[in-house]
DNA sequence: CGACCATTTGATATGGATCAAGCGATGTGG
DNA sequence: CCACATCGCTTGATCCATATCAAATGGTCG
């Protein structure tokens, strides 16, 4: 029940941040319509846990992380965003902080531009995304309850899923980061992989490349 | 991490549900105008997990508990919802089950009287509860990454908190209930409160009526 | 009183954490 | 281009928190 991370929290370089923020498009329809992305780099900051949460965004290329440090000093990462996938909806104040994975390309909009707005359309979409990012933590909630081998299989899946969609899976993010996410320490995010190697339900070709070699056998840890 | 659970899941017979289903009254303006409240027995479903999430729930008395039942058998609860909590807003269909852990009263209104408004109070009522539920979940989350320990005193806290307020706290719920919520076991949690009294923390006036004694120590043990 | 159920307590087992070392890739300076 | 430091990952040995198995206790209701 301790440190774990103490990664990196240095991040808040203003040099993270590779291109100025962008006028935005104070809306013109739908999200689709947002300002020109931002780029952040590795590690960069994007939000910070408390801030007041006055915009979402929309990851247009790499992948966000959000985490909460912990009073002991670990850190709890709470979701990984793909391109697509709208993040920073929560209450008025951020719960978590959001950093960049990758470099990546984030757009942005002001809350209110959309949460102001009569259109039926985006109101739509807002609910969308609020019953997303809920079923997000209540998975999350239900993925902790279970063993580390079925974390790591479900992490995988939901990887696979997410990415290419065939089978072999391209991790961004270090062990540290999916130890974080799943509850675990990096040596049985670690050691759980090797097992699922030995095991024939998965290929390790490096330490961030995956290939998944019998989803059958890999929900079956699953449960 | 086998079959903690198996609990009263003959939960569906009718006879349960004490009063019939009221008319509702279809709104007239904001959520306090529900229909009459139903009764529920001790244990009786409200509803079932993927069932089509058409309706809102407000508890008027009583206690309700969600909760998912995993395929080993094992039950994770969800949420405890208190009077004046509303539950059930979730997608399009019910991501959990809901029970009543004692008699309870709970109204009922119709999901669609509510989005399809365009009463800007109602649509700040609704995302209010929202973001209340995601909040909810993001907080269950930080708890399971925890020690046994600060589990039990982080939920003591919230369950004070949640009841009277003063420093004795009656738990409606059994300790089942609070393992399945907290993804520990019964023996856990007995013994862990156990621990908590000879360490003069909380005082055990019976198994369901707790004095807290030391908020300060509580607090600690909760890090 | 006696049956039943919830809770506590005890003894032991075990999954994952912790501590520690080794290994492979990547990058840097000489 | 190679020696070497660094970083991320893996593997090994041991420890400990919590689960599991088992029994005792207490409270409730007929």
């Amino acid at each position: 029940m301790l440190s774990q991370t103490m990664v990196a929290r240095n991040s808040l370089r203003q040099s993270d941040r590779i291109a100025p923020p962008a006028a935005f498009i104070s809306l013109g329809g739908a999200i689709e319509l947002m300002g020109t992305p931002i780029s952040f780099a590795r590690n960069a900051e994007i939000y910070f846990e408390s801030e007041s949460a006055d915009y979402l965004y929309k990851v247009e290329s790499g992948m966000v992380r959000t985490f909460k440090v912990l009073a002991d000093g670990r850190r709890q990462i709470g979701c990984f965003y793909w391109p697509g996938d709208v993040f920073g909806l929560e209450g008025d104040e951020h719960t978590f902080s959001a950093e960049a994975v990758v470099n990546s390309r984030v757009s942005v909009i002001k809350r209110t531009a959309l949460f102001d707005s009569r259109d039926p359309h985006i109101a739509r979409q807002l609910w969308g995304m609020a019953a997303a990012e809920l079923q997000r933590a209540q998975d999350h909630t239900m993925l902790l309850v279970k063993s580390a081998q079925e974390r790591v299989a479900a992490f995988l899946m939901e990887m696979s899923k997410r990415s290419s969609g065939n089978n072999v899976v391209d991790l961004p993010m270090s062990r540290q980061d999916i130890a974080d996410y799943l509850g675990l320490t990096i040596e049985t995010v670690s050691r759980t992989l090797s097992h699922l190697e030995s095991c024939g339900a998965i290929s390790l070709q490096s330490a961030r490349r995956i290939m998944l070699c019998s989803h059958g056998t890999l929900r079956h840890f699953n449960a």
